[in-house]
RNA sequence: AGAGAGGUGGCCGAGUGGUCGAAGGCGCACGCCUGGAAAGUGUGUAUACGCCAAAAGCGUAUCGAGGGUUCGAAUCCCUUCCUCUCUGCCA
């Protein structure tokens, strides 16, 4: 969510900025100032009365001490006339401050200088691009072939329990996932990432926080009973830790890292596109996240892709890096990198992580805030990425490490899984 | 899930209708004292919003949350959330 009182204060640049990626930006500032406006005037209307309103009431408080009733109850008729005005004035504040944060809620992030103008995937912009594509036997299959082939992930199965999305890893496959999952937990712990485990369902508040309520919410499962959503990305509790938080600039920076399963309803189905492990209801993820100061979150940002790219290229597999495009920008973020693999058998590129600095537009929901060097209350900049997405890790893993003899295991993996081999 | 107790500032804790944004203590910051430190001592020490060009200042709101009674609520009433103790259930 945007500041008011920067928005107030920077109007050019924001339509500017904003124009990048909504339409009509103009119009919407002008009608937010509009409302601002509106609600600054009421409060200090409302203000001004329940001043002279409080000042009626010490009054009476003291003739009623001194015995002098009579002029109490003088004034007491006065008050009802003011206290009238308070109730109006109060709901008309009330009905513009809700509006307000309505229309609020509808502004997207103002995305970084750096990000390229356009609509959709196609101009995303490719900044880095390591790792070979290997040779594949003219036998290659995609994943889901081969995870029928080697019984390591059921589809069928999981369909049987839960439903399309929600597949079964068996055996060398589960082992695998497990090792991944260590894997990453290990190397983002020696980078300094604090372990943490998290709540796999959160409340509403929790949701508004992060950004995915309100309007997301066809997005996440949801409990009515208990009035909980289960968790799209390991983001929405770990960023909650420090909602409502006032942190010492000193304690700066935060950086977590923790392994969540994640839950989506995404629905839509197109062929190839969401087939075996390309997109699913129920996945796990090793998430990565920091707390920063304004002056170093790009730099933060920068770190972050960095140490992503150490794993892919640990991994060896062949991954590419884009700068997101302004239509193709997550509401919350104003800077996105993806990192992309290459998945020789589909001869497509899998999406498996996505690094993005929120700078305050996460804070201010969250109040989440830090007390400057100047003793100043400032918010702070929260940023975070997967390291990384397994499903689609797996799926590269698997696809661009086939040989005849059956899968190999990259060789970082290999004293997490206890085998060389899948086959 | 049932019964009881309770939620007050960074922390502890007082406060049952007005002078309470809130005693007292601890902690913290700055100063005095000291050769230096401890002890002692003095002052200060919440957040949000609004007014103001800004600082100072002033106003409003906030004692878990929401609503009500009242001229006036931390204090009374209702709803709700959470915590603790006992009982029940349980990985």
């Amino acid at each position: 969510m945007l500041q008011v009182a920067f928005i107030r204060e920077n109007k050019a640049e924001v339509v500017e900025r904003l124009s990048k990626r909504i339409d009509h930006a103009g119009n919407t500032v002008e009608q937010l100032l509009a409302l601002d406006l509106s609600r600054r005037t009421t409060q200090t209307q409302l203000d001004a009365t329940a001043a002279e309103l409080n000042t009626l009431s010490k009054e009476i408080g003291q003739f009623f001490k001194s015995g002098q009733v009579e002029k109490a109850n003088l004034l007491k008729q006065k008050t009802a006339d003011l206290k009238d005005q308070k109730v109006k004035l109060t709901e008309s504040l009330n009905a513009t401050a809700d509006e307000l944060q309505q229309l609020l809620y509808q502004i997207p992030n103002l995305p970084h200088a750096s990000v390229p103008e356009g609509n959709s995937e196609d101009d995303n912009l490719e900044v880095f691009r390591n790792g070979s594509v290997p040779e594949l036997h003219k036998n290659a299959q995609p994943h889901w072939e081969l995870a029928k082939k080697y019984d390591i992930i059921d589809f069928e199965l999981g369909n049987k329990i839960a439903g399309a999305g929600f597949p079964v890893y068996k055996g060398k496959g589960a082992r695998l996932q497990r090792a991944l999952i260590n894997y990453f937990l290990d190397k983002n712990t020696a980078a300094g990432y604090n372990e943490v485990q998290v709540p796999h369902l959160v409340n509403e508040a929790s949701g508004l926080g992060t950004g995915q309520l309100p309007d997301k919410e066809g997005q996440m499962y949801y409990v009515s009973a208990d009035d909980l959503y289960l968790i799209p990305t390991g983001e929405v509790p770990a960023t909650n830790i420090f909602r409502d938080q006032l942190l010492q600039e000193n304690e700066l920076p935060k950086q977590l890292t923790t392994y969540t399963p994640c839950f989506r309803r995404e629905a839509g189905s197109y062929g190839a596109h969401v087939r075996g492990l390309n997109r699913l209801h129920q996945f796990d993820k090793v998430e990565i996240l920091r707390v920063e100061h304004p002056k170093n979150s790009y730099n933060a940002l920068d770190a972050m892709v960095e140490h992503v790219k150490g794993i892919l290229e640990e991994l060896k597999l062949p991954y590419r890096i884009l700068r997101l495009c302004s239509g193709d920008l997550g509401f919350t973020s104003a800077l996105t990198y993806d990192f992309e693999v290459f998945s020789t058998a589909q001869d497509r590129w899998l999406e498996i992580s996505s690094v993005s600095n929120f700078e305050t537009f996460q804070a201010n929901r969250l109040k989440l805030r830090f007390k400057n060097a100047e003793g100043k209350t400032q918010l702070a900049h929260t940023l975070n990425g997967s390291a990384l997405a397994l499903p689609r890790v797996l799926a590269g893993i698997l696809e661009n490490y086939q040989t005849e003899l059956g899968i190999e295991i990259p060789e970082v993996l290999r004293p997490y899984t206890g085998f060389d081999r899948i086959d």
